[in-house]
DNA sequence: ATGACGATTATGTATATACATATTGGAACG
DNA sequence: CGTTCCAATATGTATATACATAATCGTCAT
């Protein structure tokens, strides 16, 4: 409200008209009252229709058509595209967080940890081109008693070199990096794989049994940090994404 | 540019203020020279430096905060914020241009379909609260001569009657289905499964070989519109996402 | 008919200004 | 010494204005 007129004396929550024109407007192509290709209202229409000077309703259409929910051309006005991208944001909790949500104990445990001079398969799982000092963790997170997921760590140690003096005995070595390194760029991959002997017996299940395999990549400033790989039995796994077109 | 004074004449590409300034701040957070917790200059301050007016400081500095890297507290001043929501993003091509992509004519077969009351089952899946007709259609997509992935997929009727008139014989569901309903939400569940004996019979797999499953679920509008599950061999598929803090 | 050109129009980006609001720090007071 | 309260301050949101830029439409000459 502030210095304009209140003569919208109505419900009245203190949501700003900038914000209220913006929903306004997704409600109304996301429910298909608007739909793809309509042309929505010029700006100096929305002006006097919601009473305010054209900066606000300019604010409000950038925004949407920075979300891509709009098409803005100019002389011609602004039109409602059709949502294209199959894109949709996945949560990659922490395990522990994770765990805890499900009301089990939470438990780690490192199975073994070793510096060495980078090799090939490391250089290529972190993207180097030079040689370096890599370390490597494997560990176990515990849900209870059950194995609840599989960690095989490759930590870049040019990158983060203090991580060379750490034990990651109890605390996985996820969260000491996230807060230590702030990271620009990440990339996962999600697959399916059957487990074999060596992950069976760490996670206690069946050799041949399928299990989810999440790898996520971590660059800082264009340096690449870690490689991490996520092992989940099929049984104990799900991830979920979800995804509306508009995140204003 | 435009009314202010053109006292920076060096390379001058023309990019606004504002998005210089944005990308001036993220580089800074992004390369770690301003570390999580850092106060960023005030808006009077970067007013001078940049030379411009409290608004587009302030305009930038918003859109900043709206992405995440920062956070604004009154009266305190502006401060880097640690990453924590380890959110990406995940692309869930067309099916079709996934196959494409690898070079492979793409081919879709319909196994079955069959309208058919709702029962307890489809109404869990589509997340329906009261009866109604529901349309089940089984297909598959191949790469080439090989089976690419299995698509069991439920549409709700209510929602989509036309839905009812189409034989899904050689165009899947998916395409046919977006563009004629806006959808305003998704949810995904990725996980990971052994293969029935129908399944592995249909993917031309070796039963109980790991496969990764994708379920989609899509509402318009607060309506369910479709349960859709893809089923892809194991060797066929790796789900990409990638994910940058800011996507201003 | 057709093509060049200028007027018109809608958006893009910036300005200066005004007032609201939340929070902090310190002064005044019990 | 602690508590209350006020002034200062940084951000939040809105205004009116100005000029730039791109695209379209109609006019006019060829």
């Amino acid at each position: 409200m502030s210095l304009i007129e209140t003569d919208d004396v109505d419900g009245a929550e203190s949501i700003s008209l900038h914000q209220r024109i913006l929903s306004d407007i997704r409600e109304k192509i996301l429910s298909g009252a608007w739909a793809p290709g309509h042309r929505i209202p010029f700006e100096h229409e929305l002006t006097t229709e919601y009473n305010c000077s054209r900066m606000t309703v300019n604010k409000a259409l950038s925004q949407l058509a920075k979300a891509g929910l709009i098409e803005r051309r100019r002389r011609s006005g602004s039109f409602v595209r059709r949502p294209q991208s199959q894109a949709a944001v996945l949560e990659l909790h922490d395990i522990r967080i994770e765990v805890e949500a499900l009301g089990l104990p939470y438990r780690y445990e490192r199975l073994e940890q070793l510096k060495r001079r980078s090799n090939a398969e490391d250089r290529a799982l972190l993207g180097l081109s030079a040689a370096g000092s890599v370390l490597w963790v494997e560990g176990l997170h515990f849900a209870g008693e059950r194995p609840f997921a599989l960690e095989q760590r490759l930590i870049n140690l040019s990158a983060v070199p203090e991580a060379g003096d750490e034990e990651f005995l109890e605390i996985a070595a996820g969260p000491w990096l996230i807060g230590r390194v702030p990271w620009s760029e990440a990339e996962h991959r999600i697959r399916s794989m059957a487990a074999d002997e060596a992950i069976a017996d760490a996670l206690d299940i069946d050799p041949r049994a399928p299990c989810l395999v999440v790898e996520r990549r971590t660059w800082s400033a264009e340096r690449p940090v870690t490689h991490v790989r996520f092992i989940y039995p099929a049984e104990s796994h799900t991830l979920v994404a979800r995804f509306t077109p508009s995140q204003g």
